[in-house]
DNA sequence: AATATTTTTTAGATTAACCTAAAAATTTAA
DNA sequence: TTAAATTTTTAGGTTAATCTAAAAAATATT
């Protein structure tokens, strides 16, 4: 069955959407972040769903079936494996190897992935620590887990940092995030994915998304 | 100005057709290499002339503005550049790349494409000896030109092969083809773009595309 | 030069992915 | 628990790239 890169954004989308909830996925949720209308989120999900890759009801939300899953999880590989290839080889910083690892995940050839899985030294994580699907799809378990991956309603530990420039640690300290600091993770807003959450036991405060990528901790509870 | 997929390869078809000619290109050459209908590359020629890419007045064929022309010859250097990356570092056969550098070729990043070309040190020619162009879009003056690239009526002196091979080397001598032969080109057929060529005054013999990409020769008139 | 053949273009449809506006279903609030 | 607000879907169109069939132009042949 061949597959178009829009029906893959729309898999990539989901996906990642799907991450941080286990609530069914909203249309107007898929259409935000493909930056389409509703209307047409509505007609590419029933086509989604006809190909056998979402689980879909209209008005009940969509989530993505086995099948889809396989699928996404293969683009994120690609894309994750071509972040480590223009941060490492082609010499790009972290910061500049979005937009173009956005068109090099669609590239279709099971062979080259694979060799440049080798190519890397089957790297674990992409150049900002996310984790990296295996051959088979298998997100490897990583000693820490980033804060932003970390769903509702858990609580964790402050292991350690993702970066250690000065302006960081200096927010971090602002915001008492110490190493060893218990996190209460109260709501993941799903606008801009920031996160509401008590630190040891305080109020709770809002972190933004980018902090959280930057946060690595162990899940508690 | 943006362009599509499509377009790209329809400047492309029309860059590699008027290599083989001075003419102006026809419908349905472009058709065929296209893989498409005629009425269908009428379309598109009137398109990529109202965007300037093309010269084109109906019945009259097309051929490529100096505006195409700039952007062929990016896509034939992307092209080229990561069949070499694909020979040379993920360790593919020269016959196994032209597809995946097919889908690589519309990958849109200046950035990337001049990384590339340093982290390739800066080759000339590709895995199969075609030339490839600067940033610039200036192609290398080669010191041998393949035989497949000369135009018609021309006459030219066979100074190398690019491959080495017993089946192939076996070819040539049935053929009279031998170092320091003289070559005078008959006619490029179109279709298989096979060679009508004398062999040292010798009545003119078909060599197939091919074989001839595998000759070097110098343009002697 | 007149006719036949081939090539190219036009006319009118189709498909994928999108849109707007209106209708229907669901959720929230009084 | 009914009314109001929000979300989602349907209906009907648009655009890019394609198609088939028919018409027009160019080329080749008698």
């Amino acid at each position: 069955m061949t597959i178009s890169f829009t029906e893959e954004n729309y898999l990539k989308v989901i996906h990642r959407l799907s991450e941080a909830t286990s609530d069914d996925i909203s249309t107007n949720a898929v259409a935000e972040l493909m930056q389409t209308k509703a209307a047409s989120v509505t007609d590419m999900l029933r086509k989604l769903a006809d190909k056998g890759w979402v689980n879909y009801q209209k008005y009940q939300g969509v989530r993505l079936s086995a099948a889809g899953e396989k699928i996404a999880l293969s683009i994120v590989r690609k894309h994750r494996l071509w972040e480590v290839f223009l941060v490492d080889k082609m010499d790009f910083n972290w910061d500049e190897v979005h937009e173009i690892a956005e068109q090099l995940e669609h590239i279709e050839s099971d062979d080259l992935v694979n060799k440049l899985d080798e190519y890397l030294g089957f790297p674990k994580t992409d150049p900002h620590g996310d984790p990296i699907p295996n051959k088979e799809g298998v997100l490897p378990e990583l000693a820490y887990s980033h804060l932003s991956e970390i769903k509702a309603n858990k609580t964790c530990k402050l292991m350690g940092v993702a970066q250690d420039s000065a302006v960081f640690l200096q927010l971090l300290t602002k915001l008492h995030l110490s190493l060893g600091a218990k996190l209460d993770i109260k709501e993941i807003n799903e606008f801009d994915r920031s996160i509401f959450v008590s630190i040891n036991d305080a109020e709770p405060i809002f972190i933004s998304h980018e902090v959280a990528k930057n946060i690595l901790v162990k899940i508690l509870a």
